[in-house]
DNA sequence: TCTTTTTAATTGAACGATCAATTAACAAAA
DNA sequence: TTTTGTTAATTGATCGTTCAATTAAAAAGA
């Protein structure tokens, strides 16, 4: 029982953040959608912050097993189909909904004075950057390996970003920006 | 008096969402820092919420100054150094500082569930890609430069992004990031 | 099999804290 | 004196948490 309740609260939890925000989030608005009563919160995740807490590692969990998911179907030394297992993952349907936008955002924003949250978002990052970086080392000279690296990042986060303030990502327009990005950026190889 | 206490306060207001967060900013925390009483924010903006809305169009207002100045520096047909003159003014050093990173993070979350912050945000992101593409136009195709356009606005944000989170930009790091997008880019008119 | 006992899950009302907003009173300037 | 600026206390609403009480499920005993 005890598994089930916490996804069904995380559940709660995301879906109160996409139709309320999460400053409009109280642990009523959750528990009713849950359709349970809000004391439970407590129960289970020992406040509300642990439920947003126990929500931001799910949305991180998720995004990771995508990118194995994905990584899983390249070879190891197909530099270019690893990039792009990253760029897929993140611009995966489960991901770039407008609720998973709002969610992303506001959690982002949260972490900026929320050690935990800021702690999850970090390494996150830092796996993010560190998975782009070692696949275009097979690619590029080291130096550039990484500029490329942060290069790729900041679109995928910049285009998340704008995608959220607008409502929804255009997922093909989003991998096409960033596949150009990096088809222009391999052509180093050669100047 | 008035436009002192309103300068007064907006100052107050930016400090407190840089120390507290914005979600632990509240009317106390903002007139405390201030050195005023917490009845004088309805007084001159008829609320919290329109405090907030000032705020918000203080640091648009800002930004956008610094962009007209650095454009007065540069020539019509230079579109390259209008393009510079868009991304300096993004990472100026005003606009770079971690207060000003996280106050921007919080106003974008705050946003999406805030219809009169999501019109100015809104209004600053299609102005910030119209600059670009416009100045694009003139060392691009169209089509293409419409592309470069999206693609160095996301830069930009996603730059500023990941700055608000780590805690801070680096922008001599950050510029040569989109400068070297845009370098790769204008190469795209010889292939 | 049929009670009895124990454990786990869940509720919802009550509580204290905190918030934004209001207001009446006060001070300073004109 | 009249207006403008400001304060400090108060109001009503809302928040997260807690906890005694209830129900459902499981285990044990006869």
């Amino acid at each position: 029982m005890q598994p089930l309740r916490r996804r069904q609260l995380i559940d709660a939890t995301l879906a109160s953040i996409d139709q309320h925000g999460l400053h409009n989030t109280t642990i009523v608005t959750i528990s009713r959608l849950a359709g349970v009563s809000s004391g439970i919160i407590s129960h289970y995740f020992g406040g509300k912050n642990g439920l947003l807490e126990a929500s931001m590692r799910h949305l991180l969990k998720e995004l990771g097993d995508t990118y194995k998911a994905r990584l899983a179907k390249v070879s190891t030394d197909d530099a270019e189909g690893r990039v792009m297992a990253v760029l897929e993952a993140n611009f995966d349907r489960v991901q770039t909904s407008p609720a998973a936008c709002k969610t992303w955002l506001a959690f982002w924003a949260e972490a900026m004075h929320q050690p935990e949250l800021a702690r999850l978002q970090k390494v996150n990052a830092q796996r993010l950057l560190s998975n782009l970086r070692a696949a275009l080392k097979q690619l590029l000279p080291a130096a550039r390996a990484q500029l490329v690296a942060q290069g790729l990042a900041a679109l995928i986060d910049g285009v998340w970003l704008r995608g959220a303030l607008e409502g929804g990502i255009d997922t093909q327009q989003a991998k096409a920006l960033c596949r150009d990005y990096l088809a222009q950026q391999l052509k180093y190889k050669d100047s």
